[in-house]
DNA sequence: GGAAACCCTGTAGCGGGTTTAGAGTCAAGC
DNA sequence: GCTTGACTCTAAACCCGCTACAGGGTTTCC
Protein backbone atom coordinates (compact mmCIF):
# COMPACT_ATOMS: atom_id res chain seq x y z
CA UNK A 1 0.00 0.00 0.00
CA UNK A 2 0.64 3.66 -0.57
CA UNK A 3 1.24 5.94 1.89
CA UNK A 4 -2.42 7.72 1.58
CA UNK A 5 -3.65 4.37 1.86
CA UNK A 6 -1.66 4.08 5.02
CA UNK A 7 -2.24 6.96 5.93
CA UNK A 8 -6.54 6.53 5.27
CA UNK A 9 -5.95 2.97 7.39
CA UNK A 10 -4.37 4.70 10.48
CA UNK A 11 -5.85 7.85 10.38
CA UNK A 12 -2.70 9.55 10.14
CA UNK A 13 -2.25 12.84 8.07
CA UNK A 14 0.49 11.23 5.38
CA UNK A 15 3.32 14.25 6.76
CA UNK A 16 2.91 13.37 10.25
CA UNK A 17 3.91 9.56 8.34
CA UNK A 18 6.90 10.99 7.01
CA UNK A 19 7.89 12.69 10.07
CA UNK A 20 7.28 9.35 12.08
CA UNK A 21 10.13 7.74 9.69
CA UNK A 22 12.65 10.93 9.84
CA UNK A 23 12.52 10.25 13.45
CA UNK A 24 12.99 6.77 13.71
CA UNK A 25 9.67 5.57 14.82
CA UNK A 26 8.70 3.88 11.55
CA UNK A 27 11.14 1.57 9.64
CA UNK A 28 12.28 3.14 5.94
CA UNK A 29 9.96 1.40 4.06
CA UNK A 30 10.58 -0.23 0.45
CA UNK A 31 10.04 1.97 -2.41
CA UNK A 32 8.76 1.51 -6.31
CA UNK A 33 10.77 2.64 -9.06
CA UNK A 34 9.23 5.83 -8.75
CA UNK A 35 10.65 6.19 -5.16
CA UNK A 36 7.11 6.08 -3.45
CA UNK A 37 6.99 3.89 -0.51
CA UNK A 38 5.36 0.94 0.15
CA UNK A 39 4.09 -0.08 2.94
CA UNK A 40 3.01 -3.47 4.45
CA UNK A 41 0.92 -5.29 7.14
CA UNK A 42 3.64 -4.58 9.80
CA UNK A 43 3.70 -0.95 9.53
CA UNK A 44 0.18 -0.65 9.86
CA UNK A 45 0.27 -2.32 13.30
CA UNK A 46 2.87 -0.43 13.87
CA UNK A 47 1.80 3.11 13.34
CA UNK A 48 -1.38 2.33 14.73
CA UNK A 49 0.57 1.13 18.03
CA UNK A 50 1.55 4.89 18.05
CA UNK A 51 -0.75 6.36 17.27
CA UNK A 52 -2.85 4.88 19.84
CA UNK A 53 0.33 5.75 22.39
CA UNK A 54 0.29 9.24 21.12
CA UNK A 55 -3.91 9.40 21.90
CA UNK A 56 -2.65 8.43 25.41
CA UNK A 57 -0.30 11.44 25.26
CA UNK A 58 2.72 9.73 25.56
CA UNK A 59 6.02 11.19 24.42
CA UNK A 60 7.88 10.19 21.19
CA UNK A 61 10.82 9.34 23.36
CA UNK A 62 7.89 7.26 25.91
CA UNK A 63 6.78 5.83 22.23
CA UNK A 64 10.17 4.83 21.36
CA UNK A 65 11.21 2.96 24.84
CA UNK A 66 7.95 1.02 24.12
CA UNK A 67 8.84 0.29 21.11
CA UNK A 68 12.12 -1.32 22.14
CA UNK A 69 10.17 -2.90 25.01
CA UNK A 70 7.97 -4.75 22.42
CA UNK A 71 11.06 -5.78 19.57
CA UNK A 72 13.09 -6.79 22.71
CA UNK A 73 13.73 -10.73 23.68
CA UNK A 74 11.18 -11.01 26.51
CA UNK A 75 9.66 -10.07 29.74
CA UNK A 76 10.55 -6.44 29.96
CA UNK A 77 7.13 -6.11 31.00
CA UNK A 78 8.44 -4.17 34.43
CA UNK A 79 9.56 -2.03 32.70
CA UNK A 80 6.45 -1.00 30.71
CA UNK A 81 4.78 -0.96 33.68
CA UNK A 82 7.12 1.58 35.64
CA UNK A 83 6.79 3.68 32.10
CA UNK A 84 3.10 4.00 32.05
CA UNK A 85 3.62 4.81 35.51
CA UNK A 86 5.26 7.46 35.37
CA UNK A 87 3.27 8.82 32.43
CA UNK A 88 -0.41 8.09 34.76
CA UNK A 89 1.57 10.33 37.22
CA UNK A 90 2.04 13.58 35.06
CA UNK A 91 -1.33 13.43 33.69
CA UNK A 92 -2.67 12.99 37.01
CA UNK A 93 -0.06 15.85 38.05
CA UNK A 94 -1.64 18.50 34.88
CA UNK A 95 -5.21 17.31 36.00
CA UNK A 96 -4.40 18.47 39.50
CA UNK A 97 -2.80 22.10 37.66
CA UNK A 98 -5.64 22.64 35.20
CA UNK A 99 -8.49 22.07 38.38
CA UNK A 100 -6.97 24.76 40.17
CA UNK A 101 -6.86 26.85 37.26
CA UNK A 102 -10.37 26.33 36.37
CA UNK A 103 -10.88 27.52 39.76
CA UNK A 104 -9.40 30.55 39.03
CA UNK A 105 -10.93 31.56 36.44
CA UNK A 106 -14.22 30.53 37.78
CA UNK A 107 -13.28 33.47 40.41
CA UNK A 108 -12.10 35.67 37.95
CA UNK A 109 -15.58 35.67 36.29
CA UNK A 110 -17.55 35.63 38.98
CA UNK A 111 -15.87 39.40 39.46
CA UNK A 112 -17.32 40.40 36.03
CA UNK A 113 -21.07 39.53 37.07
CA UNK A 114 -20.62 40.71 40.25
CA UNK A 115 -19.35 44.10 38.90
CA UNK A 116 -21.60 43.77 35.88
CA UNK A 117 -23.67 47.27 37.37
CA UNK A 118 -20.54 49.26 38.68
CA UNK A 119 -18.29 51.22 36.70
CA UNK A 120 -15.41 49.50 35.18
CA UNK A 121 -14.03 45.52 34.52
CA UNK A 122 -13.55 43.81 37.75
CA UNK A 123 -11.71 40.92 36.16
CA UNK A 124 -9.03 43.23 34.54
CA UNK A 125 -8.44 45.05 37.77
CA UNK A 126 -8.53 41.87 39.81
CA UNK A 127 -5.41 40.74 37.04
CA UNK A 128 -4.03 43.82 37.63
CA UNK A 129 -4.21 43.18 41.18
CA UNK A 130 -1.43 42.63 44.27
CA UNK A 131 -0.35 45.79 42.82
CA UNK A 132 2.78 47.04 40.81
CA UNK A 133 3.93 49.42 43.59
CA UNK A 134 5.15 46.87 46.17
CA UNK A 135 7.14 45.05 43.75
CA UNK A 136 8.96 47.79 42.26
CA UNK A 137 9.87 48.82 46.06
CA UNK A 138 10.61 45.27 46.97
CA UNK A 139 12.89 45.42 43.36
CA UNK A 140 14.25 48.52 44.38
CA UNK A 141 15.35 48.51 48.07
CA UNK A 142 16.45 44.96 47.32
CA UNK A 143 19.13 45.91 44.30
CA UNK A 144 21.74 44.49 46.08
CA UNK A 145 22.10 41.09 44.72
CA UNK A 146 24.30 38.28 45.90
CA UNK A 147 25.68 38.18 49.58
CA UNK A 148 25.21 41.68 51.12
CA UNK B 1 15.10 49.98 36.73
CA UNK B 2 17.35 47.90 34.43
CA UNK B 3 16.19 44.73 33.12
CA UNK B 4 18.06 42.11 35.91
CA UNK B 5 15.79 44.54 38.58
CA UNK B 6 12.41 44.27 36.30
CA UNK B 7 13.23 40.40 36.29
CA UNK B 8 13.05 40.36 39.67
CA UNK B 9 10.75 42.55 41.10
CA UNK B 10 8.71 40.16 38.41
CA UNK B 11 10.00 37.02 39.10
CA UNK B 12 10.79 36.23 34.99
CA UNK B 13 13.77 35.52 33.24
CA UNK B 14 15.81 38.18 31.51
CA UNK B 15 15.27 36.93 28.54
CA UNK B 16 12.18 36.48 28.58
CA UNK B 17 11.16 40.12 28.82
CA UNK B 18 13.23 40.62 25.98
CA UNK B 19 10.68 38.00 24.17
CA UNK B 20 7.96 40.03 25.23
CA UNK B 21 9.22 43.02 23.94
CA UNK B 22 10.02 41.42 20.60
CA UNK B 23 6.94 39.72 20.85
CA UNK B 24 4.68 43.66 21.24
CA UNK B 25 3.61 42.96 24.55
CA UNK B 26 5.80 45.09 26.77
CA UNK B 27 6.74 48.66 24.64
CA UNK B 28 9.99 49.22 23.75
CA UNK B 29 12.22 50.97 26.92
CA UNK B 30 13.92 53.75 27.14
CA UNK B 31 17.80 53.35 26.59
CA UNK B 32 20.70 54.57 28.77
CA UNK B 33 23.85 55.84 27.24
CA UNK B 34 24.86 52.62 26.86
CA UNK B 35 21.85 51.00 25.16
CA UNK B 36 20.96 49.29 28.69
CA UNK B 37 16.83 49.28 29.06
CA UNK B 38 15.58 51.05 31.55
CA UNK B 39 11.71 50.62 33.13
CA UNK B 40 9.52 51.92 35.26
CA UNK B 41 6.75 51.19 36.99
CA UNK B 42 3.99 51.11 34.22
CA UNK B 43 6.85 48.52 32.78
CA UNK B 44 6.39 46.70 36.12
CA UNK B 45 2.57 46.49 36.50
CA UNK B 46 2.86 45.52 32.66
CA UNK B 47 4.81 42.57 32.80
CA UNK B 48 2.83 41.74 36.34
CA UNK B 49 -0.32 41.42 34.35
CA UNK B 50 1.35 39.74 31.62
CA UNK B 51 2.50 37.22 33.92
CA UNK B 52 -0.48 37.10 35.50
CA UNK B 53 -2.10 35.62 32.75
CA UNK B 54 0.45 33.56 31.57
CA UNK B 55 0.13 31.75 35.03
CA UNK B 56 -3.71 31.19 34.10
CA UNK B 57 -2.27 29.27 30.67
CA UNK B 58 -3.12 32.09 28.25
CA UNK B 59 -1.87 32.30 25.13
CA UNK B 60 0.56 35.50 24.18
CA UNK B 61 -2.59 36.41 21.48
CA UNK B 62 -5.10 36.43 24.77
CA UNK B 63 -2.98 38.03 26.55
CA UNK B 64 -2.80 40.86 23.35
CA UNK B 65 -6.38 40.85 23.39
CA UNK B 66 -6.90 41.32 26.69
CA UNK B 67 -4.13 44.23 26.89
CA UNK B 68 -5.94 45.86 24.14
CA UNK B 69 -9.10 46.02 26.25
CA UNK B 70 -7.31 47.77 29.43
CA UNK B 71 -6.06 50.59 26.80
CA UNK B 72 -9.35 50.61 25.08
CA UNK B 73 -11.72 54.13 25.70
CA UNK B 74 -14.12 51.85 27.96
CA UNK B 75 -16.32 49.19 29.03
CA UNK B 76 -15.27 46.29 26.61
CA UNK B 77 -16.00 44.37 29.85
CA UNK B 78 -18.28 41.99 27.54
CA UNK B 79 -15.19 41.02 25.48
CA UNK B 80 -13.01 40.69 28.18
CA UNK B 81 -16.02 38.08 30.05
CA UNK B 82 -16.25 36.49 26.86
CA UNK B 83 -12.62 35.82 26.14
CA UNK B 84 -12.02 34.45 29.61
CA UNK B 85 -14.87 32.45 29.29
CA UNK B 86 -13.76 30.83 25.85
CA UNK B 87 -10.15 30.30 28.10
CA UNK B 88 -12.17 28.41 31.13
CA UNK B 89 -13.90 26.51 27.85
CA UNK B 90 -10.65 25.50 26.37
CA UNK B 91 -9.47 24.20 30.31
CA UNK B 92 -12.45 22.02 31.11
CA UNK B 93 -12.19 20.82 27.90
CA UNK B 94 -8.74 19.90 28.31
CA UNK B 95 -9.73 17.85 31.67
CA UNK B 96 -12.45 16.29 30.26
CA UNK B 97 -9.52 14.66 27.94
CA UNK B 98 -7.10 14.09 30.51
CA UNK B 99 -9.73 12.36 33.02
CA UNK B 100 -10.76 10.09 30.22
CA UNK B 101 -7.00 9.44 29.21
CA UNK B 102 -6.18 8.49 32.83
CA UNK B 103 -8.89 5.86 33.22
CA UNK B 104 -7.48 4.45 29.93
CA UNK B 105 -4.02 4.43 31.58
CA UNK B 106 -5.40 2.82 34.86
CA UNK B 107 -7.08 0.23 32.98
CA UNK B 108 -4.28 -0.43 30.68
CA UNK B 109 -1.90 -0.39 34.14
CA UNK B 110 -4.68 -2.98 35.39
CA UNK B 111 -3.58 -5.09 33.41
CA UNK B 112 -0.32 -5.18 33.94
CA UNK B 113 -1.30 -6.84 37.11
CA UNK B 114 -3.52 -9.38 36.38
CA UNK B 115 -1.28 -10.51 33.99
CA UNK B 116 1.83 -10.72 35.28
CA UNK B 117 1.60 -14.03 36.46
CA UNK B 118 1.20 -15.14 32.72
CA UNK B 119 3.06 -15.40 29.94
CA UNK B 120 3.91 -11.71 28.11
CA UNK B 121 3.12 -8.36 29.04
CA UNK B 122 -0.88 -7.42 29.12
CA UNK B 123 0.26 -3.89 27.99
CA UNK B 124 1.70 -4.23 25.17
CA UNK B 125 -0.63 -6.90 23.85
CA UNK B 126 -3.39 -4.58 24.86
CA UNK B 127 -1.39 -1.25 22.92
CA UNK B 128 -1.31 -3.30 19.52
CA UNK B 129 -5.30 -4.67 19.99
CA UNK B 130 -8.17 -3.74 17.27
CA UNK B 131 -5.56 -5.15 15.15
CA UNK B 132 -3.69 -4.04 12.00
CA UNK B 133 -5.59 -6.61 9.89
CA UNK B 134 -8.97 -5.09 9.92
CA UNK B 135 -8.06 -1.54 9.03
CA UNK B 136 -5.74 -3.21 6.32
CA UNK B 137 -8.03 -4.41 4.23
CA UNK B 138 -10.13 -1.65 4.59
CA UNK B 139 -7.62 0.07 3.50
CA UNK B 140 -7.12 -2.30 0.28
CA UNK B 141 -10.29 -2.87 -0.54
CA UNK B 142 -11.31 0.57 -0.27
CA UNK B 143 -8.33 1.61 -2.87
CA UNK B 144 -10.83 2.94 -4.83
CA UNK B 145 -11.20 6.57 -3.84
CA UNK B 146 -13.81 9.27 -4.67
CA UNK B 147 -16.74 8.22 -6.79
CA UNK B 148 -17.10 4.48 -7.39
C1' DG C 1 43.38 47.72 37.00
C1' DG C 2 41.34 43.37 36.74
C1' DA C 3 37.73 40.02 37.70
C1' DA C 4 32.88 39.27 38.24
C1' DA C 5 28.46 40.37 37.26
C1' DC C 6 25.67 42.59 34.56
C1' DC C 7 23.93 44.12 29.82
C1' DC C 8 23.57 43.93 24.50
C1' DT C 9 22.30 41.55 19.73
C1' DG C 10 21.43 37.72 17.04
C1' DT C 11 20.73 32.98 16.28
C1' DA C 12 19.42 28.12 17.17
C1' DG C 13 16.93 24.73 19.64
C1' DC C 14 12.90 22.25 22.03
C1' DG C 15 8.30 18.89 20.68
C1' DG C 16 5.31 17.28 17.63
C1' DG C 17 4.14 18.11 14.06
C1' DT C 18 2.02 21.50 9.83
C1' DT C 19 2.73 24.17 5.79
C1' DT C 20 4.80 25.59 1.67
C1' DA C 21 7.48 25.37 -2.64
C1' DG C 22 8.75 23.08 -6.52
C1' DA C 23 8.98 18.97 -8.98
C1' DG C 24 7.84 14.15 -10.47
C1' DT C 25 4.25 10.19 -11.34
C1' DC C 26 0.12 7.97 -12.58
C1' DA C 27 -4.72 6.97 -14.08
C1' DA C 28 -8.81 8.66 -16.44
C1' DG C 29 -11.26 11.21 -19.90
C1' DC C 30 -11.26 13.55 -24.49
C1' DG D 1 -1.59 11.31 -27.46
C1' DC D 2 -2.44 14.86 -24.29
C1' DT D 3 -4.31 17.21 -20.62
C1' DT D 4 -6.22 17.34 -16.20
C1' DG D 5 -6.20 16.25 -11.50
C1' DA D 6 -4.98 13.43 -7.66
C1' DC D 7 -1.35 11.58 -5.79
C1' DT D 8 3.72 11.31 -4.46
C1' DC D 9 8.55 13.08 -3.58
C1' DT D 10 12.24 16.23 -1.03
C1' DA D 11 13.79 20.02 1.57
C1' DA D 12 13.00 23.79 4.26
C1' DA D 13 10.28 27.10 6.92
C1' DC D 14 6.82 27.82 10.34
C1' DC D 15 3.96 27.27 14.87
C1' DC D 16 4.26 28.46 20.39
C1' DG D 17 6.54 30.20 24.38
C1' DC D 18 10.20 30.34 25.66
C1' DT D 19 15.47 28.89 26.69
C1' DA D 20 20.23 28.75 25.68
C1' DC D 21 23.85 29.85 23.40
C1' DA D 22 27.90 32.85 21.20
C1' DG D 23 30.44 36.79 21.14
C1' DG D 24 30.68 40.97 22.37
C1' DG D 25 30.30 45.75 25.57
C1' DT D 26 29.62 48.00 30.44
C1' DT D 27 29.57 48.59 35.20
C1' DT D 28 30.79 47.53 39.81
C1' DC D 29 33.62 45.91 43.51
C1' DC D 30 37.91 45.19 45.69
Amino acid sequence: MKIGELAQATDTPVETIRFYEKEGLLPTPARTESNYRIYGLEHVERLMFIRRCRSLDMALDEIRALLRFKESPQENCGGVGELLEDHLGHVAQRIRELRALEKQLKGLLEQCSTTAASGDCGILKELSSEGPARAFKRAVTKHLHGTH
